[in-house]
DNA sequence: CCTATTTGGTTGCAAGTGAAACTATCGTGT
DNA sequence: ACACGATAGTTTCACTTGCAACCAAATAGG
């Protein structure tokens, strides 16, 4: 029609409902399974792997609004899955460390979410995934460097 | 700590991240410019590079909600930037169309919102970017396929 | 020290979104 | 011609989310 722009070669776009795609298969996993939704997963998976955090840290590492950590982390708190304490060393902050159910929740959880990753990425030539992995790594660098700017 | 799991290597979660972070940007572009919000603006570009389409279409298109669909055409109505008819094909259905002042902001819109991708594009090098737009092609037709296991 | 600014975290509010219910119309089968 | 299920689009409702206002504690500057 007018011009050439195709919205569905339109790196945003595209991005966008794979993300939206992906993210709707699989939330379906932990939410079914697990009662959890998309902040809480990350959350419990940042605990799990990198230890004792801060809802600031988090929030940090995982992009995440913090009004939205506050909530999730209630929620958490409250299914006994995280456990909240004082931070010794910052009398606003509280210390979030998993507990001994929310790891196993996790244990149980993780190889669920990775046969999907994997589903995923088996359906890929090996040479087309690892281009897809490679082209991710170097966006991510380029929306940084944007970022700042 | 706990497995060798790392949630931001995690694909779901790294296409998030990218995905919501190149969106907000983006539509800073044409939030403050020309008061679009996103469904309009795929509505919008739609219309734009494919002629006349009902909601219907632009749903299966631009992978939207049919009730997000209705909503971001009242808004574009109302604001004649296109307007709708009865299609005489089908009572339940309305064709949607550009009008002229649609088309000008478009035309406006798009070099901006091309420029956002180049600059993206352009902090990469070349071989980085074909690998990226090369995975997300294979990306997108491994969740089509998932999608209909 | 004492004030001013910043920062960690919570909460209220407004806006957006998906699911589901609903209306109107279409298409199929009989 | 009619009854049935499917489909286009709108709207209501419940829920999520981001922003901004807020409180408490920390840090910086005079």
């Amino acid at each position: 029609m007018m011009d050439a722009f195709k919205l569905e070669d339109f790196l945003p776009f595209r991005l966008n409902v794979l993300a939206q795609e992906v993210s709707t298969r699989l939330s379906s996993i932990y939410a079914t399974r697990f009662n959890l939704d998309i902040p809480q997963w990350r959350i419990i998976a940042n605990l799990a792997t990198r230890g004792d955090l801060t809802a600031q840290d988090i929030a940090r590492v995982a992009f995440m609004h913090k009004s939205t950590i506050s909530r999730a982390v209630s929620g958490l708190e409250r299914r006994k899955l995280i456990q909240r304490t004082a931070d010794p060393a910052d009398g606003r902050a509280y210390k979030l460390r998993i507990t001994a159910s929310g790891k196993t929740l996790f244990k149980n959880l993780l190889p669920d979410v990775l046969a999907f990753e994997q589903d995923l990425l088996k359906q890929m030539k090996s040479s087309e995934s690892a281009a897809l992995l490679r082209g991710l790594t170097s966006l991510e660098a380029s929306v940084l460097k944007i970022k700042s700017t």
